[in-house]
DNA sequence: TATGAATGAGTATTCATTCAT
DNA sequence: GATGAATGAATACTCATTCAT
């Protein structure tokens, strides 16, 4: 299904070609599992079994591959941030942010490992990324007549955010039961 | 004060020169910055102001130099782990959990960047390495009277990494405030 | 005018494109400006705004459109030892070759440069080149009574080599009132 | 003996190498044999028996190279003006003038190919590299009654030049000849 | 005719590392 | 202990060229 919105995206612009899909995918395996600079290209190339000179005659550079990938991740946030800001009920506004989390696709794990490892990088960090999810997670406490709801919004993300750091490190079984002790501690 | 512990544990094999010291210490800070990839050991020994035969000749290799960094950030986080182990109320082990992460100088921060940054990597991963605290901080909780004692100790240094890595991200005054509003949290 | 000739002589082979014509004169341009190995075929596919793959439809090779484009430079060449060559009294014949230098038109600079440059490429030069117009000369010197005739042609030949490449490097502005300078030196 | 300038010069900075000296040496040999873009640093590393990283140490870039092969270049023309500008009498200004094309040692041949095909880039050529030469020879025409010494000057030196290039693309022998037709023509 | 996709062989340059001194 | 010289193995990227359409 997510391939479904990347193909989607890329081909208002350019046509996508199946090589080119290949590349992208070992490309996020890789970057995801090594990091950016761990991996040669060469070694993308011989993995999704086309030339090397390929990956620069379609994305420019390692960076511009890097970059092609980025912007997929961030389609990827936005479906999940949408979820959260359309939420037209306070309790199920905090349902929904705590449900992500456990819903991801084992699948798509590999775009959300280079997401969080990339945030390390200056380049591609934002600090307000989450502004507004967390304006309407307070919004949500606030409703729920929470005393310090902008701290309680904070604090849920978050908290939020490491168990899906664990759960990208140790896999979802491990972290799984936490989602029903969190939907219970906000009475959900 | 942190110099001290890693010289006094250096000391113990070999008398550590400055300019030993000095490639510890930019290493440290560039691979903090950029990673461990990123980083050249040229620029490393032009940083340092040594020739770069020397790091070879102190470290073994690139990966050497890391594994004593790796070192002296064990003994920051074996520092902080005692001070939780060690309490002998449950309200003190608590307090001392929240109080460490806010209480870390900012100089020390490139330590807990790499830190944080080699948790990506495999090789460093070690999903246990918590598990002495998260366990003393299960009996608090115990202690306390907590329904789920376990999920709470879990979340708890769950909440505290986040804290941590957003801290490192964003700078310690960001989020400074979120101590008193934690502690009031859990009623210490 | 120069283009008429060109087209001509192609017409007799092939029917020659508009678009073939663009890569040619894009592809000269360059050659005459970077030299033939600094300019990838790239951009002279772009700034001619064909295909890369049509350069070598035409012209087979890079090489084969350096050769078609040094054919072209030859037919010029060409004109201009014609009028010297054509030449039947001594004076009009020294006139003549004094004259051709000063009078190429800018626009056509680019071909000069580019024939110029290649003189350095063993495989295009030809030190008999210009044996036929030196012998005229010799001729003409012969007929006008000067002691050395061939030394006269000789050097002849050679000044308005070097005022050549300067009027191609400098402009010909600066090197225009040489012209009369020289005709004045051989009373002409 | 201009190997001698060179290093003299050289040594003034920093340490040159044996390997450093044949880098060089093959460099030469190459650019000024196939041009500067036909010659992979790999053929120069290959034919001086040094490994191709070297190259970069200790001349940066390929680029680092040309430059320093220039500058070497710049010391022989420095040589040669020197003769020309040093002279007392405009007689024996003129005759040094003339003298120098035809005494370069075919050693040097090298040098001279690469300057002359380095005035074909833009980033190279300086039309006024020879300004202070010309002046002194228009002095000299000045003093020996020449009605249009700045034209003679301007003249002689296009024609040596040419003669110049003759011999590094001919040889030595073709053109000897011109040097005692040139003095005569200028009485000397 | 014309092009976009694709590639093998380069191409300058970097990197971690070794060695003689 | 410390360094400058030197290098083999990458490394990101380019280039001329081919091919299917």
């Amino acid at each position: 299904m997510h391939t479904f919105v990347s193909e989607y995206l890329l081909n208002n612009k350019t046509k996508v070609t199946e090589k080119q899909q290949k590349i992208l995918a070992v490309a996020l395996e890789l970057f995801a599992k090594e990091g950016y600079n761990a991996v040669p290209t060469k070694a993308i190339a011989e993995q999704a079994d086309v030339s090397e000179a390929l990956i620069f005659r379609h994305f420019k550079s390692k960076q511009g591959l890097l970059d092609a990938l980025y912007q997929q991740c961030g389609e990827r946030v936005q479906f999940v941030k949408n979820s959260v800001l359309e939420a037209t009920e306070p309790n199920e506004c905090l349902r929904r942010a705590i449900h992500w989390v456990f819903t991801i696709d084992e699948e798509e794990y590999d775009y959300w490992k280079l997401q969080y490892k990339l945030k390390w990088e200056d380049s591609f960090y934002d600090p307000n990324k989450m502004k507004d999810v967390i304006d309407k997670v307070t919004w949500a406490f606030e409703q729920l007549g929470y005393e310090q709801p902008a701290f309680e919004a904070q604090l849920l993300e978050k908290t939020l955010d490491s168990v899906m750091i664990s759960m990208l490190r140790d896999g979802k079984q491990v972290h799984i039961h936490l989602r029903e002790f969190l939907l219970k501690k906000y009475s959900l």
